[in-house]
DNA sequence: GATATTACTTGATTTACGTCAAGTTCAAAA
DNA sequence: TTTTGAACTTGACGTAAATCAAGTAATATC
């Protein structure tokens, strides 16, 4: 009974089961399987049987992938609630990215195939989902753009800046270690270190310790752009 | 009935639109208003209220961008068969983008309020949209993550081969004039233009008059890191 | 506690690429 | 044809940021 309380909580976490009846979410709680995973180790990985969809319950998770030329990639960074594999719904197969823990987590996992038949009996579901990936799209394609024309600062300070308002605070640890922050956004970790000893110094930051961090100057944040 | 005939040609050329039965094609291509757009001019322009999707149903449409600080982006080249709407699909109110046809083109339009009633009607259709937009954020994730990483001539080189292979030629007409390249691949004509050169010199390809460019050695391409 | 390991910082150097500027080729209009 | 303007090329230069290298702080292991 607990562990189905659970998983009712974790299904009414994710944006596309939301403004679901309470019998259509109770019926999807029961597809889910719940799954600790403890800091690095991994979700899943890159060559694994792609059977199942998986919902970010508690802690972060970062998904990478490996270039022909054995660089790592950081795809994305997976947060509670957040919900991974939709996008290759219909194409089984192995997966291309790996996922690992980068704190200690709970994932709620969906099979693949009791997500495709969910899809096509329930018409709300399939709407939203429609909707969250339409969004997506678009906000992957804006950023895409962005990316091509905008500096290292710029990226850090956005982050920065998201990143508190995702935590609803202005002063927090600072959830990726350095190198990770450096793969996600697309930099080298000695550069992010000297990007923020400069924020620092034109006190728009102040660092305390090796992660903690306190945004002095927000808007002065969201205007850098060297 | 020959316009009818051409906007169930225009239609089928749609992967969402595959796979139906006749019947459903038809009713579709009922929704469908045909327009052509002569170069240069818009399709539609950032600003407009955004009540239609459109296929492309010949030519080739470049979708801006312009940034707060005015400068403007390339977001997306649309060549025969593309769609293009589905994103803000149940986020009505004014486009973000504009849209410039890059040669005269066809464009079939259906208004988003029909759209939404056939995915409402029809399970096919919205099964087919899902699994295209999935794979759509799939190809977006890894494409920004390698926009991160990667040079502009690792870019333009692919740039070259992936065109060739979609125009199925090994020698071709570029397609873009060089200050759109530039924009779609994130740098500047000049660069391209040394890049092109470079290439050549090193027996990559072959530069014939402005536009014209045989891929001469495709492995070669894929190689290129600098 | 001491030591080893990993994360991070800081400095020096190099490099890719953007920008500015001066041509050059091409195409359309006169 | 000549002319005009746009697209393109080429060179010179500056700069952001990668890379290389050496050192320092924090964390883990013994």
């Amino acid at each position: 009974m607990l562990k189905h309380h659970d998983a009712i909580a974790c299904v009414k976490l994710v944006p596309i089961f939301q403004q679901l009846d309470h019998q259509t979410v109770a019926s999807i709680a029961d597809l889910v399987q719940e799954r600790h995973v403890k800091k690095g180790e991994f979700v899943f990985l890159a060559g694994d049987e792609d059977e199942s969809l998986s919902i970010i319950a508690h802690g972060q998770v970062k998904v990478t992938q490996s270039t022909a030329s054995g660089r790592e990639q950081l795809i994305r960074l997976l947060q509670t609630g957040d919900f991974d594999g939709e996008s290759g719904l219909f194409e089984p197969g192995e997966r291309q990215t790996s996922a690992e823990a980068l704190t200690d987590a709970q994932v709620c996992q969906i099979s693949r195939h009791d997500f495709q038949a969910l899809l096509q009996r329930s018409q709300p579901v399939a709407l939203n989902m429609l909707n969250a990936l339409g969004k997506r799209v678009a906000q992957l394609e804006a950023q895409a753009a962005a990316t091509l024309t905008t500096s290292v600062g710029e990226r850090l300070a956005n982050y920065l800046v998201e990143t508190s308002s995702a935590l609803g605070e202005t002063e927090y640890d600072l959830p990726l270690q350095k190198k990770d922050l450096a793969l996600y956004l697309g930099t080298s970790p000695e550069t992010i270190s000297r990007k923020l000893g400069q924020f620092a110094s034109q006190g728009l930051i102040k660092q305390q310790g090796r992660n903690h961090i306190s945004l002095l100057d927000i808007d002065g944040l969201m205007m850098v752009n060297g």
